[in-house]
DNA sequence: GGAATATATTTAAGTATTATAATATAAAAA
DNA sequence: TTTTTATATTATAATACTTAAATATATTCC
């Protein structure tokens, strides 16, 4: 049985918000969130993101890989050099809004130490 | 070196986007972003949740527990329940948010195979 | 107080993610 | 065409997450 079998099996719902779940994923780990933070600053370089974010190029191609699977950034090819941009602006309103909502519930929030 | 040391090794900017990392988590697991827009409909007990998401008690239980920790839910007792409910409202904008970017930019999003 | 119900915690096994290192590809420069 | 530079891919070991089952706690009802 394959996924799509599987998924017919589940309530819409739910097979709904797989796919939200797996964006949110995107900016759940802190050096995607940091390529996306240094991203809505303007299109960049491989290279030039390898040095903003400090981690290694190759997990860097990683992320980016999977921040484009997820849709939040897509690349073009210049010369010898590939930029990534961030897909649609509207991922900087979602990080305001997530900075608000964390600074104005700061004391329900602590360092999750399960899951 | 506990984790306070090293995260004073770490750049602000870095530490900083750790937390958002992991408020975002919250929403990075089917599960718990089903029970976040469950209870965006009100406030619910745990075993309203329960049927809602068709999943283990227990399972439910520490998924609210991780909810709590990022400060998604708030909850109160009451006699033998427990309710939980959204603690701020803004994390619906946040939700909505999210649809949209997802739905201007399905040309762009695969299923992502990766991380 | 004891049984029943509601919720929380713990444990363990399975699975997915992450970081690192090594290697591959592709464009540009020499 | 060889070398260099830029980026991507793959493999793997370490870690983290998820799920399910078992158990614990806490409240109400009898």
């Amino acid at each position: 049985m394959n996924s799509f079998e599987l998924e017919a099996r589940v309530p819409d719902a739910t097979v709904q918000t797989g796919i939200y779940a797996k964006f949110f994923h995107g900016l759940a780990n802190p050096t995607r969130l940091r390529l996306v933070e240094v991203l809505l600053e303007g299109e960049r370089s491989v290279g030039q993101l390898v040095e903003a974010v400090g981690a290694a190029q190759s997990q860097v191609s990683n992320q980016l890989a999977c921040l484009k699977w997820c849709g939040y950034v897509t690349a073009r090819q210049e010369g010898k050099y590939v930029l990534y941009r961030i897909s649609d602006d509207r991922v900087r309103s979602m990080l305001q809004l997530a900075r608000e909502i964390v600074a104005d519930n700061a004391e329900h929030i602590q360092c999750c130490t399960r899951m």
